[in-house]
DNA sequence: TTCGGCAACGGAAACGCTTCCGAAACCTGC
DNA sequence: GCAGGTTTCGGAAGCGTTTCCGTTGCCGAA
């Protein structure tokens, strides 16, 4: 049995390896001021007694905790998914351990910001694609750790996102450039947060390219529900209960896009013949279902964030806000209307 | 500024109590041996002041870490998400902090056990869907920690996952009831996995199904592809090219059934009428897309591996293998064959 | 009144490291 | 050969808790 490994401490490495704590501890920690022979000597006996550090000590005498708080509002949604993956590979990569922290709702939410669960107990917080609120700002500056944000909008603290706005402008402005006028938009809430902070680039393009396209706007052809397929399913058939339904169908995300082609199939409409949809995100999913959208680099942003947070950590100095660029991507689903 | 908060510490707290560290400490932990009214009078001077304990030299001094390594293969495909909100949120409701290690590709997981991050960093390590090599099984046993596995197959730890080849029978079962003869499978892999490790219930059970209905297997049905959409794609295309297509396609994931779809729609074939399409998992969008597919409940799987894992850890005894059913459910990518 | 027992509490020794500071050993150029 | 500088290394003081023992004070029983 290797149990016996469990005992061993920096002292015995040190012994063993003819040497002082002091030395053993600069050894391991590649720090200044060992000659390489003692440095790899120590190397060696502690490999020999499969010997770790501990981290508790560790950071109890020295001083950071080497470990990340992501907060995340979901997890199994790809989106969140997708920017968590991209974060955690590049501070693992950094050596950094992150905590993960799932916000499951208003209630839990609040929860975690009244007790701050991951107080003392790392580096920063990384707050993943949702709003802050002003008190819970207040809340998290208890903590007294760096603070970044990703995928989120309007956050006060330095961020990597995309322009919402812009994004919704290149759907749209595809819409409008095949010809379509009357077009509808399913905007998504999520219900898990507070309406007051609810980011709204997506929304606001919709407006603005109508606008500017000279085209009037029809509140009638706005349809807001929270997110997911099902309810886009459901605002598709609001749209198609309308005495005049729209050519085409703008979403502010892929799950509710494809939501709504499920009504559209159901009800014998062909896509992109009789109606052209199009959403946000790009999902693995679009592609599979032949949907045209705007991507977003997903995965990426979560990357990007990873850095910035480790040059901030670092001491340097970075952008405080990241745009990333979005790209129209034309599949299947749209067409010009039926003449 | 709440700045100051940061260096206070037990023994302020103590002071401010009028107690000693001894008392405080207790009092802080709810143990035994503090009259509730020093108790209460520790509690409010901590409130007053902000406090809470340092993790690190609680752990240093005291017991376990608190926390636990979740390690996963991939996390932006949702049955894993899934899996891993499920787990989250039972563990962390009994206070335990989860670490994440996203073993990414067979290097990194390589890498994974070879240095074995999360050592004596935490009191147990939870296997989130993949088969643990024998070799390092004997890396894991160094970290001298509980260890249960979860979704995936044949883990020599306590374990909680569907039975795959069940579930396989039913998605068979059902296309056999429909009258299918010439039923094709899609087998996906995971190309990040060591092959020998593989788990194969899915596909035994369309051999097992094909042999009980008597019907001769023919291996030109069969496609092994990597996991993924575009990849069952690939194999749709790779069955339609023979010179006797199949009347139904047993996908081993609905991912790949989905990517199966595609080909199908773009061959204009229609579904299910020239061809029955069935899935397993029941992913969210299997119902977006009207497929018919095997649901496992994945989210209730984490769940059930925290509970699992936090009986073992409170010294309880539990089962070892936790089964969880699978349901056939009938959507519309299934129908009988044309006469 | 005395004494055993028990609840409440305090002193102080770990826990396993990092790092400040000083000492020793080595090198450089003259 | 030596002053002065540079490395390399060791001693020891923390870091903020938990917990083992002991002590104190109180109560009821003898």
């Amino acid at each position: 049995m290797t149990q016996s490994s469990q005992k061993i401490n920096m002292a015995d490495v040190a012994r063993a390896a003819g040497v002082s704590m002091a030395t053993a501890s600069r050894a391991l920690n590649n720090d200044y001021g060992v000659s390489e022979a003692t440095r790899r000597r120590v190397l060696a006996v502690a490999e020999e007694l499969s010997y770790v550090v501990s981290p508790e000590a560790s950071r109890l005498a020295g001083g950071d905790t080497g470990r990340v708080a992501v907060v995340v509002p979901h997890i199994s949604r790809w989106f969140f998914a997708a920017l968590l993956e991209g974060l955690e590979s590049v501070l693992r990569a950094a050596d950094l351990d992150v905590l993960l922290y799932h916000v499951d709702g208003i209630e839990d939410r609040h929860d975690f910001f009244h007790r701050l669960p991951a107080r003392r107990k790392v580096d920063a917080v990384v707050v993943l694609a949702f709003p802050v609120g002003e008190e819970e700002q207040r809340r998290l500056e208890l903590m007294g750790v760096t603070v970044i944000a990703a995928g989120g909008q309007h956050a006060p603290y330095p961020n990597v996102s995309i322009d919402d706005e812009t994004a919704g402008r290149q759907a749209m402005d595809h819409l409008l450039f095949l010809g379509h006028r009357r077009i509808a938009m399913i905007a998504a809430v999520d219900p898990d947060q507070p309406d007051e902070v609810q980011p709204s680039g997506r929304s606001n393009a919709y407006y603005a390219a109508l606008r500017d396209a000279g085209v009037p706007i029809d509140e009638r052809l706005v349809v807001t529900v929270d997110w997911g397929g099902a309810q886009g399913a459901d605002a598709m058939a609001k749209l198609l209960s309308q005495p005049e339904p729209p050519t085409a169908v703008y979403a502010h995300s892929d799950e509710v896009a494809l939501g709504a082609i499920r009504t559209l199939r159901r009800a014998g409409l062909r896509i992109p013949e009789d109606m052209s949809v199009i959403g946000i995100d790009d999902h693995p999913v679009a592609e599979l279902s032949d949907l045209t959208t705007v991507r977003q680099p997903v995965r990426e942003q979560g990357e990007l964030a990873g850095r910035m947070l480790l040059s901030i950590l670092g001491g340097e100095d970075t952008d405080h806000d990241v745009l990333v660029p979005t790209q129209l991507v034309i599949r299947g689903s749209t067409a010009p209307p039926r003449a």
